[in-house]
DNA sequence: AGTGTAGTATTACACCTGTCGTCGAGAACC
DNA sequence: GGTTCTCGACGACAGGTGTAATACTACACT
């Protein structure tokens, strides 16, 4: 499936709507959106257009309106837009990233502790304990 | 300084001449890039100058050259270009793009060890083994 | 001084994006 | 059946990007 190339915020913001509800028409899209920025009818039939064109989303047609879903995932939109920021501004280093996130305090304490554990988790599941696993 | 507002990609390899050299006239970026994409010295040239015009380089002259240097330092970029994905593709939860990063084995099991090491870095330097979280 | 030459400035152009206005066809209503 | 309402289809437009050819200019060399 095609590798979501990155996305503008925009189109991001459209993918969501599309990710929460499963699918969703025109208004509907542009309801969810309406928070953020309001757009006219015609901006979001436009943007779902374009979207379809890129082979991103895809609609069936319901009565005389348009029910489009999306035909990526989320992952694939978020793997493959770590992938971009990774590859440009972090020379390709996925741990550098990490690196980053924690020198610039982008992760609170709270944080820490849950990515710490999540670590563990995704190290060992079977109990490994090579250093001193206090507490 | 600015808020490097999204770069694109070319865009990030201009900067990353600079960043990399503090200083760089156009051949110079031109020479750099070539190893990725083959541009013409004029196409660097007009890169350059609307980087300048979004305030992100400056430049002094030089005899009849001019001399590129960057405005905004690589964690700046980073962090927006971080600010951005997060906020975009991460509902804002930085923790939630560390797990992705680990779901999507996107960290090698080498990866994982260091980045183990430097969370526990972080999170108490100075043996701290109560997990204070105070709230 | 004349002519290259090297380097910047100007202009161009196609394509993408954000934003709509308008048009045309079918559905709904009276 | 005619009028109105609703949608999608089309067309538009400004601003940014990737890419570069061309024009201008000032210094260097003979």
């Amino acid at each position: 499936m095609p590798a979501p190339e990155s996305l503008t915020p925009l189109q991001i913001a459209v993918m969501r709507v599309l990710w929460e509800g499963g699918e969703a028409r025109v208004p509907e899209v542009q309801a969810a959106l309406s928070a953020e920025r309001e757009l006219a009818p015609t901006t979001v039939a436009t943007l779902l257009k374009r979207l379809e064109k890129r082979g991103l989303v895809s609609h069936r047609t319901e009565g005389r309106q348009y029910v489009y879903r999306a035909l990526v995932d989320v992952d694939e939109a978020r793997r493959s837009a770590v992938g971009e920021l990774t590859t440009h501004l972090f020379d390709g280093d996925v741990s550098a990233l990490v690196a980053h996130l924690l020198a610039q305090h982008e992760l609170g304490p709270g944080d820490l502790a849950r990515v710490r554990a999540m670590i563990e988790d995704a190290e060992g599941p079977r109990g490994n304990e090579t250093d001193d696993d206090h507490e």
